[in-house]
Parts: structure tokens; C-alpha cells; sequence
RNA sequence: GCCCCGAUAGCUCAGUGGAUAGAGCGACCGCCUCCUAAGCGGUAGGCCGCGCGUUCGAGUCGCGCUCGGGGCGCCA
């Protein structure tokens, strides 16, 4: 444990106790940073009227029995009852020496493994990805990788839309230009395109319509094998765009973690079937129904959960109950994440209530959604498609890239290039572009909308990817103009310069936010954090030399610092899955 | 009508019930003979939408409003 608001928490504690006694164990010391001092404790105050005393008499009290002498300066006691703390500096710098030989950097493994399914991107086949999945895909991903680095048992889980009505339409536009034919590439290059031009025919050939109807009772009846390889095609043909995309993205996903909705389809009759037998669906309007306590509609009367449709087919409230079945029973889950659109909440909302009604979901699961706030088109509302508003995910990474790259070619930085010349801008734009793209995504609270703006997406200054992306290569600058390894870097920091001080004190601080950010499935709170780091190297970088320091010490000292501050800041854009380029 | 999310500096956004609410962008003023100026330092800019309540203490919690976005029976 090497983070101070921990440390101080549990000495606090001991020491409520020690004053106390033992009522007080479980009392939150309130550890808060400060504009006083480094930290302070707010937990006297509230103490007062519990234990009829005043405030400052209390923190008097506490502090009498603290023993905090190895951590902090003498604790002061200071307006109405707040116990500040000076953190020594020599601790600061023992514990940014240890955290340099740390693997870990300082984020613990979590003490009971638990298996997570992290459900992320879950794009239709056959359909391009717009900038809406594409948020749900890259928060996803850096939930997914903080989730595996905390230790927990990682299933990802892309939920892709590979079943339903769309599928005849396609299906038979695949039979009619062939599998080999330059439109059936379009499924790999421009899903949109393929997608399109069935719809085109399915609008005006009803020819072609009653085809696609007929193929949908085949593909669902499940029994036609001839049905069940052109879907298969389909989906192959379709696995290749993303693939494409997902690495481009440099999103984790692969194709084993593909399990589309069709493959719930078996499971669809015992569903309805079971809610049937256990009273809680009956039929509505033709529709098989269920009823969750606490849901009205329009009218005051019960909102359905549409189970199984008039017509007797599924919809996706009927896969996603049978998909929850799976998860707890089969792949016996803990905790399941949905990175999924906030306009999806009221849907989960009620599939999580009836799948609790029945008995499928029990009490220790925690199954949630973690909602990705809407993006929006220039008029406030949603995106919408057919507004022709849609911005196309590979326009929108292909401007990222050019835009990296026209700064890149502006900028006269010969100490970026090596000397024998051979930089590769093409590469290093496409990291700072994809990244710039991505860390925008990441650096919001993810269930607040906002309305698309390239410049937005694509800004290169202040809270950016680039400017974190800037700080690593700055530092790597270093240890290059030095030939030297960071790996051969293993202190002692010394913590003298101010600079030096709160640049290492922040980083005491990375195990607990990757902890936070795994627990709330919010990963701004790790951008958030990983900026303050990069502002606060930069300051270090103004007001420290480092490799022409007055002596061999501190030039040594402040070289592991900067190695401390490398490694905290590629691991953490790591888990957020913002690429590195080495030099920019 | 019900439910969800939001309203904080000109703009985009942070803000684990604690002291004087913070960043970035934009504006203005400075800083490259010095490890990368995609950088750094500084200035200006706020009834935290409104009201009531809980609390020793509310941007934060509760209730009620106003405004904006989204969702609400057979698309997913």
C-alpha cells in the first residue's frame, strides 16, 4: 500500500479506535486532499454530536493517538476540527522508489477474483460502424483491460447483431451477386454499401421481398443447411471488416470473442416458455408478455416486455433474457457490464426486473449497465442515419490521421527525427490521430451525451491523447539523448524540488484509481488522473534539468522519476488503449 | 402521463458531504543561446438552472419546479 490517502486511512482508524474504542472500527477516517496541506481528515466534525464533544477536541484527541511520524510531519489540527498532514518528503520519495520496482506500479490484485463478462461494441453485421459504436467499442475495451488487470476473470464479449429480419434481404442479395463478386467485397471494405443496395431492392423488387421473407423463416427455423452456409458466409465475409476496424482501433476484440445473438436462438423457446409456466408471461395483443413489477405505460397500465412477437418470432428482448440465463448458469458469471447506448437503460431496466422475477438472476449478481451517453448531431438530437448526418467511422479515422499528420509535417523538430532520418511519419500519425480519437471518447463521463464535433474528436491540446502521448515521448527523448535503458533505473528518488514532490506524490496515487475505474466501469476517472501526472511532469520538465543536474545524485534521482512517470503513464494509456508512439 | 440522463467560467468539461468551486480551449500578457514550444508561467472570466428541505457543513443528498436530450407493444 503506497498510496498516502490509504495510508493515513488506516492509521486514522487505529487511531479512532485507540481513542475511542472499538465502536468506532468501522468509521470512515475521510481522508480528502486539501488546499491546506497535502491531505486532511474530515472526520471529527462528524464525530461531534455522536460523542458530545466539540470538533477540535476530538482531532485533539485523535491526534494524540496517531502514530503517523514515519508518513507525515506533526499532524495539525486547524479550523473548525480538520486534521491536516504534511507528508514527509523522504516517505514520499521511499515509496516513488518503490513503486519503480513494482511491477504492478502500486494497483493491487484484487483479493477475490471474480469472472466478469465486459458485453462491448456489439455493431450489426452487414452495417458500418458510425461514431456511436464506436464510443460503446473504445470505452468497452479500456473497461475490459482495466477489468483484466485487476485480476478479476475477463470474458469480453462482443454481442453482435448476426440474427433477425435484415438477414433474409442480405442473405439473398449475397445469392444474387455471388460470394466472389466485387459486391459481396463490399462486406469487407463498406458494409454500408452491401447493406444498401439489398435494401434498395428489397424497397422495389417484390420479388426479391418475398425471397428475403421466405429465407428468414428458413435462417430461423435453423434446419436448412443450405440457408445456414450463405449465413455463414455472411458473417465471414463480415468478421473480415471488423477485424480490419478493431486493429485499426487497436481494440482488443477478436473474432473468439464473437457471440452474436443467433447463438442464443436455441435457448429463445425455453425462455418463453418458462416465464409461461411460471406465470409471469401471458399472452397481450397476440404477443407473449411479461409484466415487470413497476413499470406503467402511457396510460397508467403494466409495460410489457415483448417475449415473443404476434408472429411468433423472438426479438431482442427474448435473447438478451436468454443470453442473462447463460451467463449466470453456463459461463457462471459474477458480475456482467453492458457497454451499451443510454437509450438501451429503460430496456435493461426491465429484461434485469423480469429476469430477477424469474428466479434467473440472483441477488449476488451484479449485472449492470453501464449506459454510453448518445452522440448527437448538430441540431441536439440523435444521429440519425437517414439524416445523411452519419459520419462514417473510417472518414472520422482518416481525418484524425491527416490532421496529425499536417502537424506533424508543420512542425521543424530535428530533434524528433533520428540522424539517420529514417522516421516514420505515417506511423507516428496514425497513433497520435487514433489516439487523439480515442482519448476524446475516453476522457468524458461516458453516459453524457454530446454533440459530434470534429474538432472536438480531434483536438490536440490540454486534455488530450496527444498532450499524455507528448509527455512519454519527451521522456523517452531523455533516455535516448542519454543511451540510457529505463529498465536499468531503479533509483533512489530523491524528492527535493517542489516540482519533484508533487510529481511524485501523484503517482502514489495510480493503484487506486485503476481500482476505482474497475469497480464503477468509468474509465474518465483514469484519463482525469493520467492528465494531472503529464501537467505535472511537464512542470517538473520546465523547472528540472534532469540530465544536466548539478550532481550525480539528483541527475540519477530525477532520471528514475522520469522512468516512475514513463511506466505509470504506458500503462495507464495501456489500459485505456491509447497507442504510443516512441517519438512525435 | 411515467421513467432515465443532463443543466458548473464565453465554449467543452472535471469535481469521492468539508475550509477560498477547478482544468482545457478561446481572449489578453510573458517565455525557445537550455533534456522536443503538440510545451510552460501569469491575468481576466462563476446567484454551480430555480425554490424548499436534511446536515455542524450542500455544486454534491432528498423533494418540487423550469429548460434541454432520450426512452416508453410486437426494429435491434
Amino acid at each position: 500500500m503506497s498510496d498516502p490517502q490509504q495510508v493515513l486511512s488506516a492509521r486514522v482508524q487505529h487511531a479512532l479506535v485507540a481513542a475511542f474504542g472499538a465502536d468506532y472500527a468501522g468509521a470512515d477516517p475521510l481522508i480528502r486532499s486539501s488546499q491546506h496541506a497535502d491531505l486532511q481528515s474530515n472526520v471529527s466534525l462528524g464525530l461531534a454530536k455522536k460523542l458530545g464533544r466539540a470538533p477540535r477536541d476530538i482531532a485533539n484527541e485523535i491526534v494524540a493517538h496517531l502514530d503517523v511520524a514515519d508518513v507525515s510531519e506533526a499532524p495539525e489540527v486547524s479550523g473548525p476540527g480538520f486534521i491536516n498532514f504534511t507528508l514527509n518528503g523522504g516517505w514520499i520519495a521511499g515509496q516513488a522508489t518503490g513503486l519503480l520496482g513494482d511491477p504492478r506500479l502500486g494497483v493491487p490484485r484484487t483479493e477475490h477474483p471474480r469472472t466478469v463478462i465486459v458485453e462491448y461494441s456489439s455493431p450489426n453485421i452487414a452495417k458500418e460502424m458510425h461514431v456511436g459504436h464506436l464510443r460503446t467499442t473504445i470505452v468497452g475495451d479500456a473497461i475490459a483491460r482495466v477489468t483484466d488487470f485487476v485480476g478479476d476473470h475477463l470474458i469480453r464479449d462482443n454481442h453482435v447483431g448476426d440474427w433477425g429480419t435484415p438477414f433474409g434481404m442480405l442473405i439473398e442479395h449475397l445469392v444474387d451477386v455471388g460470394d466472389d463478386s466485387p459486391e459481396a467485397g463490399l462486406l469487407r471494405t463498406d458494409p454500408n454499401a452491401f447493406y444498401q443496395a439489398a435494401r434498395v431492392k428489397f424497397d422495389s423488387d417484390p420479388v426479391f421481398a418475398d425471397r428475403a421473407r421466405e429465407r428468414v423463416v428458413k435462417l430461423q427455423s435453423g434446419n436448412d443447411p443450405a440457408t445456414m452456409e450463405l449465413w455463414d458466409e455472411l458473417v465471414e465475409l463480415s468478421k473480415a471488416y471488423l477485424r480490419d476496424t478493431y486493429a485499426r482501433l487497436r481494440v482488443t476484440l477478436a473474432d473468439d470473442d464473437i457471440r452474436g445473438e443467433s447463438f442464443y436462438n436455441d435457448l429463445l423457446p425455453g425462455v418463453a416458455e418458462d416465464l409461461e409456466a411460471k406465470g409471469l408471461a401471458w399472452l397481450s395483443d397476440g404477443a407473449l408478455c411479461a409484466f415487470p413489477e413497476g413499470f406503467t405505460n402511457r396510460d397508467g397500465s403494466p409495460l410489457p416486455v415483448i417475449i415473443r412477437k404476434s408472429d411468433g418470432g423472438y426479438n431482442y428482448s427474448s435473447t438478451d433474457l436468454a443470453t442473462i440465463r447463460y451467463r449466470v448458469d453456463k459461463v457462471n458469471v459474477d458480475r456482467a457490464v453492458y457497454v451499451v447506448g443510454s437509450d438501451q437503460a429503460l430496456h435493461f431496466r426491465m429484461v434485469f426486473a423480469v429476469a430477477r422475477e424469474a428466479g434467473w438472476l440472483p441477488a449476488g449478481k451484479q449485472f449492470e449497465h453501464a449506459q454510453i451517453g448518445m452522440v448527437q448531431g448538430k441540431d441536439g438530437h440523435r444521429l440519425r442515419t437517414r439524416a445523411g448526418d452519419l459520419v462514417k467511422l473510417s472518414d472520422l479515422l482518416a481525418e484524425g490521421v491527416e490532421r496529425a499528420r499536417t502537424l506533424l509535417d508543420e512542425a521543424e523538430r530535428d530533434t524528433a527525427a533520428p540522424k539517420d532520418g529514417g522516421l516514420d511519419l505515417d506511423a507516428i500519425a496514425e497513433d497520435v490521430g487514433i489516439g487523439a480519437i480515442k482519448y476524446a471518447d475516453l476522457s468524458t463521463t461516458r453516459d453524457s451525451a454530446y454533440i459530434f464535433d470534429w474538432d472536438r474528436m480531434i483536438s490536440f491540446k490540454g486534455n488530450t491523447g496527444p498532450y499524455l502521448q507528448y509527455a512519454t515521448t519527451r521522456i523517452r527523448s531523455i533516455f535516448r539523448r542519454a543511451a540510457i535503458d529505463q529498465a536499468d533505473l531503479n533509483g533512489p528518488i530523491l524528492v527535493t524540488a517542489p516540482a519533484e514532490r508533487e510529481l511524485a506524490l501523484k503517482l502514489l496515487g495510480f493503484g487506486t484509481v485503476v481500482t476505482q475505474v474497475a469497480a464503477t466501469a468509468e474509465p474518465h476517472q483514469l484519463c482525469s488522473y493520467l492528465f494531472e501526472v503529464a501537467s505535472l511532469f511537464t512542470t517538473f520538465y520546465e523547472q528540472c534539468p534532469v540530465l544536466k543536474a548539478d550532481d550525480e545524485a539528483t541527475r540519477q534521482s530525477r532520471l528514475s522519476l522520469c522512468a516512475a512517470v514513463l511506466r505509470v503513464l504506458t500503462t495507464g494509456l495501456g489500459l485505456l488503449g491509447v497507442p504510443l508512439p516512441e517519438r512525435m
